[in-house]
DNA sequence: GCCGTTTTCGGCCCGACTGTTTTCAGTCG
């Protein structure tokens, strides 16, 4: 079993727990290890041979003999136990929004209800309302809510680019209304993680009533899941691209700050933030400060101020995690993090030689708009045949090209390259001969994606052996809704890529994000050189550049990390051009 | 079930909203 697989088990565990009535902080304690497994950056089957699995944060002596249990025969004891007692559609019940383990229970108990089915068709004859607590309301919300959990079964998650192209949306839409001083996006999407489930927005505001009933009737909203007094959340329909939720607190200004990172996450940041300030003495919420001896309160104002409060360096969004973060803000060593002024060019770009919409001309006059020093076109090899690869031939013609169209600027530096295919036995698209002629080298895998562990791993290592080769393009091939990442072993290509000194890249495409933000980290603890790419075809994919930063951002890595943070120089230097 | 700057027991983040109740349990983030 792999990390993803024994997580997912102590979660299921978790539930049917939390089901039976359980202790509470048993089942979170299930909960945490789920978590902090997904969060490894090391197989458990590899420290299991290390013998090092208790010191994982939140796992003790039981759990790790549950984790042992599951890598040796796939399950353990107690999972299989309580699983027998209950039964499958009940783990699908607790699942809906709105529904817990209480009320699954309540249904099980009283009205034999165990699946999703049963539960909508139960409060269709208006069964529901009879029970204790419950009634007509309830009855009503339950019935909507596991209806909409049928028609959209897979929890909706969208990407960032999405995400954010909504949230500005909304937030334009919000800040013309003229009792609504500021909107500030929080939330995972605040965080810039890869992809986001909803859309978490503060509005600073003196009238937050008017403020919610605006917010919920505004003309694309589908449905409204909950409104308070300063509280609303709604689901907000894209056109053809499905919809999204949106949850919306609305503050007085005295607490945007404490507000803003409450609301920013992650929540096991938040946890050890207010564990912190237990500890000093306060108890801390998305209000501010209590002195829990006198009572007094502190609101925070900005942001800063509340870290400033507990005694930390101001921690970036994209880092709050509860991956070291906290503790390296404590001994004033946190990572300087790159941003989008240190990136000085991008090394991966497609023209209409191959797959590409513009013309190499119209790429250059794009890249020096940016401010870039230097470009690197790099079409594809001949293997991509439906991205008309270039045959050796016309590598040729295009890298003459190049030369001159680079006769005519002079203020910016354009390398010849390819994205040249790495094939299924290792070797590259284009011989030595011909790749020794090009300024830069990307080696990918485009065919041949489901190879096994071994197989995929020779391959990609036979390629980082290669001389020519400088940046092995989006590593682990995977797409998001498309496609996983290949089985590989990326401790394995790590090593290579250091011995050799290989770049990896992070591929900005919101689609792919690869590396991801927990391989660019480890990638920067094995000491390797990033690439940020955005394997652009046309000129608006420049702007993807952005979504590479922040996994960069997410991952710790600093402008020292990456190749395309180097000067002009430095670069040819690092790429081994010498003129 | 985990954990230790009150360390082998007794804690485990904190607040909003809802629908039911007539003071609160359940759910969510």
């Amino acid at each position: 079993m792999d990390n993803s697989q024994i997580a997912d088990m102590f979660s299921r565990m978790a539930m049917l727990l939390e089901f039976k009535g359980e202790d509470p902080f048993k089942v979170k304690a299930y909960n945490n290890a789920a978590r902090n497994i997904k969060r490894l950056d090391e197989e458990l089957f590899h420290m299991y041979g290390k013998g090092n699995i208790e010191d994982i944060n939140g796992i003790g002596k039981a759990l790790e003999d549950k984790i042992i249990q599951m890598l040796e025969k796939g399950t353990f004891k107690a999972y299989e136990k309580v699983a027998e007692e209950i039964p499958e559609g009940i783990m699908e019940i607790m699942d809906i929004p709105g529904i817990g383990p209480k009320q699954a229970r309540l249904f099980y108990e009283k009205l034999g209800i165990s699946s999703v089915d049963g539960l909508v068709k139960a409060a269709g004859e208006h069964r529901i309302r009879k029970l204790p607590r419950m009634g007509p309301k309830q009855e009503e919300n339950i019935l909507r809510s596991a209806i909409r959990y049928q028609q959209h079964n897979s929890r909706g998650r969208h990407t960032i680019a999405f995400a954010m192209k909504m949230a500005e949306e909304i937030r334009e839409a919000l800040c013309s209304a003229e009792f609504i001083e500021n909107v500030v996006i929080a939330g995972s999407l605040r965080r810039k993680k890869e992809t986001v489930g909803d859309i978490d927005l503060i509005a600073v505001s003196s009238d937050p009533e008017k403020v919610v009933s605006f917010f919920t009737g505004m003309e694309k909203v589908e449905d409204v899941l909950v409104t308070g007094t300063h509280k609303a959340s709604i689901i907000y329909s894209c056109n053809t691209m499905g919809s999204i939720n949106i949850d919306l607190r609305v503050i007085d200004g005295h607490f945007l700050g404490s507000m803003l990172q409450y609301l920013t996450g992650s929540k096991e940041h938040n946890i050890h933030l207010r564990k912190l300030a237990l500890l000093k003495g306060y108890s801390l919420s998305e209000y501010g400060f209590t002195d829990q001896g006198t009572d007094k309160s502190v609101s925070c104002k900005r942001e800063e101020d509340v870290y400033r409060l507990l005694g930390l360096e101001y921690i970036p969004a994209e880092i709050r995690e509860d991956l070291g973060e906290i503790e390296a803000s404590q001994s004033g060593n946190l990572p300087a993090l790159v941003k989008k002024e240190d990136i000085r060019g991008d090394l991966h770009i497609h023209s209409n030689w191959s797959d590409g919409t513009v013309g190499i001309e119209n790429i250059v006059q794009a890249a020096v708009q940016r401010g870039y020093e230097y470009i690197a076109i790099t079409d594809h090899s001949p293997s991509t045949v439906i991205a008309n690869g270039l045959s050796e031939k016309r590598l040729f013609e295009h890298v003459n090209e190049i030369r001159c169209i680079q006769e005519e600027y002079d203020n910016i530096r354009i390398l010849s390259g390819t994205e040249c295919d790495i094939l299924a036995d290792g070797k590259l698209d284009y011989s030595n001969g011909v790749l020794e002629e090009l300024d830069i080298v990307i080696a990918a895998v485009h065919a041949g994606q489901n190879l096994n562990r071994e197989k995929m791993t020779r391959r990609i290592v036979a390629a980082l052996e290669n001389e020519h080769v400088d940046i092995l393009a989006h590593p682990t091939g995977r797409k998001f809704g498309r496609r996983a990442a290949y089985d590989l072993d990326v401790d394995k290509i790590f090593a290579v890529a250091k011995d050799n000194e290989k770049a990896l890249e992070i591929n900005s495409s919101p689609w792919r994000l690869d590396l991801n933000d927990i391989n660019a980290k480890k990638a920067k603890e094995n000491g390797l050189k990033i690439a940020i790419n955005t394997d652009a075809h046309t000129i608006e994919h420049f702007d993807n550049i952005g979504f590479g930063i922040d996994v960069a951002r997410r991952g710790w890595l600093g402008p020292d990390d990456i190749i395309n943070c180097m000067g002009m120089k430095e670069l040819c230097t690092w790429l081994g051009i010498h003129k």
